[in-house]
Parts: structure tokens; sequence; C-alpha cells
DNA sequence: CTCAGCATAGAACGATCTTTCTCTTTGATG
DNA sequence: CATCAAAGAGAAAGATCGTTCTATGCTGAG
């Protein structure tokens, strides 16, 4: 279903640029090999399935990615991308420290339940590069340095005890609930995360 | 320094069977194939890889699992069985449903730190499988369903108030431990983990 | 209009993957 | 001692991996 997409009419086949500066093929690339490493994991999609259904060709992807760890990384750069995107939403739709808490646990159940429903991208990236030296070891790493690091401020804003420990049970919660809610399905999964990190905030743990 | 090892004496090369009935070289490809698996994945870890390291042959290999899938399900088997190993140790070890929860939750907690640093090979192997209805994944959704059911059980018995959601937050910490403490570092996660995981059981969070 | 640059198509590289094969050697059992 | 199953060594199949290559076509900027 995603092999065979876009046959690519022959019309459109210059170095057109995208809008931001990007060219066209680079984006295809990177938001086909995005839905794949994710949906199918990274070592089992190779190159040709890749360029197969970004209708671009092998040439074309080297051009744009010295080699297709390259390309995972920038893949992972998109999700990393994403969840700041959801931060900074969360942050400028309100000033109440409580309400922000609450907003951004709904807003993880939220895409918890939508759109990552196979798990965490970095945590399903770490399983497969098992050297803690490598790009995309250290690009998980820095993303969840980042998410850690806004998390504890977040909870110091609250004025709770400890952050960094209820920063920490943050932590964990979130990356459960995307275990669970693939491993275990969303519904088994959903009271306990929202009861859970309610708490470890140290909100009301009413709905 | 994995591979390297057991140049194999010329002198042991007949179908010596082990105490217990299996076979000797079944028994070596089963240990090997399943240090390779959990510390560096599944799918990079080729049959070359692990009968090198075992100290067998191909064709011993195929004669012992049908295919490398199978060796995969064998290796969960292996790591479901020990879990359940601690299970019972932990339910023999005492008879009073307190002690048993603390337990249980020290146990975990030893377990990530001193075994399962590569995070939780059930949710790396989930990673790479992403067909649910393949027999890896069943398997994994096999052992999942035993751990939930077992500490409903073990939450039930200490009469607290909806055991079900209680004992999925214990799923849900015990996911998010062995992935935190792969990818974040023991040290950053014990405290976290022991706190929520006894407030979830409802015991006293002192340690 | 010309030309550099990017995208195309497609073949090909060597390496590695899983699986199967033949042939020999070993050890335990009758 | 003769027999047979298990394990040995090693070659080889066919597929797919990541990567590089040549040769061609289209486009927009100078």
């Amino acid at each position: 279903m995603l092999s065979d997409m876009a046959p690519r009419t022959t019309a459109s086949r210059a170095p057109r640029k995208t809008a931001d500066g990007g060219s066209e093929a680079r984006e295809r690339l990177l938001r086909t090999a995005s839905e794949l490493f994710y949906a199918e994991g990274i070592h089992v999609v190779g190159v040709d399935r890749i360029v197969a259904a970004a209708g671009v060709t092998r040439a074309t992807f080297y051009r744009h990615f010295p080699s297709k760890e390259d390309l995972v990384e920038a893949y992972l750069g998109v999700e990393d991308a994403n969840l700041r995107g959801m931060f900074d939403a969360a942050q400028v739709a309100t000033d109440d420290p409580v309400e922000l808490a609450g907003l951004l646990i709904d807003g993880i159940a939220e895409d918890v339940a939508r759109h990552h429903t196979r798990g965490c991208p970095f945590i399903n990236a770490a399983a497969e590069y098992p050297d803690a030296d490598s790009g995309v070891r250290r690009a998980v790493g820095k993303h969840r340095a980042w998410f850690r690091g806004s998390l504890e401020r977040v909870v110091s804003a609250l004025g709770s005890d400890d952050p960094v420990t209820r920063a920490g049970q943050l932590v964990l919660l979130r990356d459960a609930a995307l275990v669970g809610g693939y491993l275990d399905g969303w519904d088994n999964v959903r009271v306990a995360f929202v009861g859970a990190a309610r708490q470890a905030a140290g909100l009301d743990p009413a709905h």
C-alpha cells in the first residue's frame, strides 16, 4: 500500500525546490522513509524499498544523504521536531503551570492514541542500534535529555517538591505509554497512564 | 569478545546429549544466540555470527531450528522462563502479600540493574517485528499477558482498590524501568521507579 | 541560447543474508 | 564389531543488502 504509490508524472523531473529551500525529492524521501522506518523498523527497510516508495532513484537518494544512517538520523530529527512543536504549542496556549501540565499529559495521551501506535521511534531505533556512540544513539540521547529537561522545568513551575524525581517519573510514564499502547493496546493502558501521570505531576488525580 | 570463543576441542564432536535430554549443540546455540540477540538486536545478528560464536556449523543449526525465527522464539522462551522463575522464587519466599509485592519490586529493580541493561528483550524484539501475527509477536503478547495477570493477582491479594489499574501501572513502570535504564542509565531512573512502583502497588512509599 | 546542475533510468559492485546441499567423522547402542 | 544418528567441514544456492557508476533528460539562471 505504500510501495506502489506515486506513479510520478514524467512532467516533474527537475530541481524543483520547495518553499523553504529544501528539494522536493529530499522531502519525499524523508517523509516516505519516516513512515516506513516507524511502521516496520529500520534494518528491515532497505534502500530499494525507500527509493521505490518515494519515486526516486538510488542516485538521487545518495545525492541527498551520504548514507542510509544519515537518513535515519534525519528521520529521528523530524520526530524530535514534532514533539518540540507540541511542547511549544502547549506553552503558547496557557500561562498557568497547572493547566500547562494537564495539557501536556493530555497531549501525550492524544499523540500515543492517534499517531504513535507502533511504539516510540527513539526506543525502537535504540533497540536496533546497540552502539551508544553511534549517530543514531546520540540523537536518541539528545532528544531524551531535552525531553527530561523540559519536563523538569514544567514540574518546577508547579512548585512541587523534588521536581527532578517527578519529571523522571513522567519520562518513565511516557515511555511506558508508548510501549504499552503498542503492545497491549491503548485501551488497556490509558487509565493507568493518565492516573499515574497526574499523580506524578502532583495534579489532582481526577480528570 | 564473543565471536572468538571456544576453539572447540576436536574431541567432542558427537551427539552428546545433555542431562535433560536436549543436545549440547542446541543448548550452546540457544545460549549464544540469546546473548547476541539481546546485546545487539535480532536482524543485525546473522546466522554466520551465531554458528561461529557457538562453535557449530550451519548444518547443525538447521537441524535443531527449522529457521532463524524459531531460534528467536526459543530465545524469547528462555527470557520468559527466567522471569517466571523469579516470580516463583518470590512466591516461595514469603506468604505475606505486602512482603511479596515489595520483594517483586525489588527483584525487578535488581534485575534491571544487573542483567537487563540493554532494555527489555520483548520490547526490543517487538520493535523489529511489526507483524502482530508473527510468531515472535505472539510470543511477546503471551509473555505480557502472563505478566499482567500475575501482577493483578499479587495486587488483588493486597486488598487494594482497582487492582486492574494498579497492576496496569506496575506493568507500565517495569517497561519504563527497562527502557529508561538502558537509555538514560539506571542511576537516573532508580528512585523514580521504586517510588512510583510502591505507590502504584499501594505500599508505603518509604524504602 | 547556453550551460551547469539536479533528477532520471538502470546496470553493477562486493558483501552478507538465510537456507540447502554433499561428504566425512564421531560416539553411543545393538 | 556393525550400525545409525548427530555433528563436523565447507561449498553453494539465490536473494537482498548498501553503495557507486555511467549515460541521458529536463530545468532555470546567466
